[in-house]
DNA sequence: GTTCCCATGTAACCCGTTACATGATTTT
DNA sequence: AAAATCATGTAACGGGTTACATGGGAAC
């Protein structure tokens, strides 16, 4: 209704981003990187002040130019009335069922045949390490905020982060026994293991 | 080393799941629908043509037409020893780091202040079921393997997707608790809720 | 008699990435 | 003296999606 062809979902990304006050190219980069950037990918900045420039030609964020003497000048943009509209409109009827997933990680396991068993177990090994550290990101992500408005967002979403990183954990020791454990030719069968199993 | 300039992703997911066996395009895309699909995506049909006929300019597949009275022609496509070494080369060495998430319903959730409180629920809701439903997918997968070479791969990818499934669940179900007794502002404080803390 | 399954392709498009380009100030 | 921070942009490229195109046989 707000407008007939849809925005590339990064412009969305922007907006979003935009609702939480007024920003730069720059400011925005950063902000995405430590935030959506986790669980949607953060655009690259080329692409964030392209989608600036679009967004303030549809009217959906203002341009404010601020001359600076120690440091670069800067743009920084406001969301409009239009663009809140316009974000609002977005964010209940897309679609989520399209979520995706690319994990080349998952594409080694699956194609794990193919690879030297010791290479493979590093690659789990690798794998469930940088789960921790991840954990242990967005747990000080966690306490960088807390009490002010609208805090539940970044805690409800870094809880899902965490939640899976806890899973791959525990999911990356069994398979590392398993791997270790198992025949040449990887044939499984059903008693050998309960990942994944009815509790 | 084996190409100086390596192939897109999708070109080795196609030879990865060539290499169980000979198929034709229209083989491959069921397959991978029910494979590398649910943690890489499945290319698009006319992609997968695309990327045989490449595979094949490289060497990397033999193609074999086969003429049929009842159906139409097809193209079996066998991954040839050079393709083979070109996958194997890829999995030992392309990096696991730069694995995506594109979570739509991520992106609602942490930008959740603009939704209505009702719709944001049902999202949640939505998620949740999908998350069951994904479950039982991926346990039917399972039983239609076991004890042949090579399941332990199916069945560890497959039990690492039933286990994120689990925590979405579980996440679900906190979420749509918290949502339900937020503030106005959606303010949170470290009393509120366990999910994602140290259990 | 309509819908689903089999089976393959071409052409256009565009989002998003990579590479290129600049430069002052502050920190190490 | 080097590296990082701040700050913004242009140009080219290409991977992957969407739309278009075809058609016989089987199932319901």
């Amino acid at each position: 209704m707000t407008t007939s062809t849809s925005l590339p979902k990064n412009s969305y990304v922007i907006l979003g981003l935009l609702s939480f006050g007024e920003m730069s190219g720059y400011d925005l980069k950063q902000l995405a990187d430590q935030s959506v950037g986790h669980f949607f990918g953060s655009p690259v900045r080329s692409q964030i002040y392209t989608e600036l420039r679009r967004l303030s030609d549809l009217g959906y964020a203002e341009e404010r130019e601020v001359v600076q003497d120690d440091r670069p000048d800067k743009r920084l943009y406001r969301i409009t009335d239009e663009g809140l509209a316009a974000l609002r409109n977005w964010l209940t009827y897309a679609s989520t069922s399209n979520d995706v997933v690319k994990s080349h990680f998952l594409l080694k396991i699956f194609f794990g045949k193919h690879m030297d068993r010791e290479e493979l177990i590093a690659e789990v090994e690798g794998y469930r390490s940088s789960s921790i550290e991840f954990i242990e990101l967005l747990e000080q992500t966690r306490q960088n905020c807390g009490g002010e408005p609208g805090t539940l967002f970044t805690f409800l979403t870094t809880g899902l982060g965490i939640s899976h990183a806890r899973a791959n954990i525990e999911w990356a020791d069994e398979a590392i026994a398993l791997l270790k454990n198992a025949d040449a030719d990887y044939s499984w069968k059903f008693t050998d293991s309960t990942i994944g199993s009815s509790k």
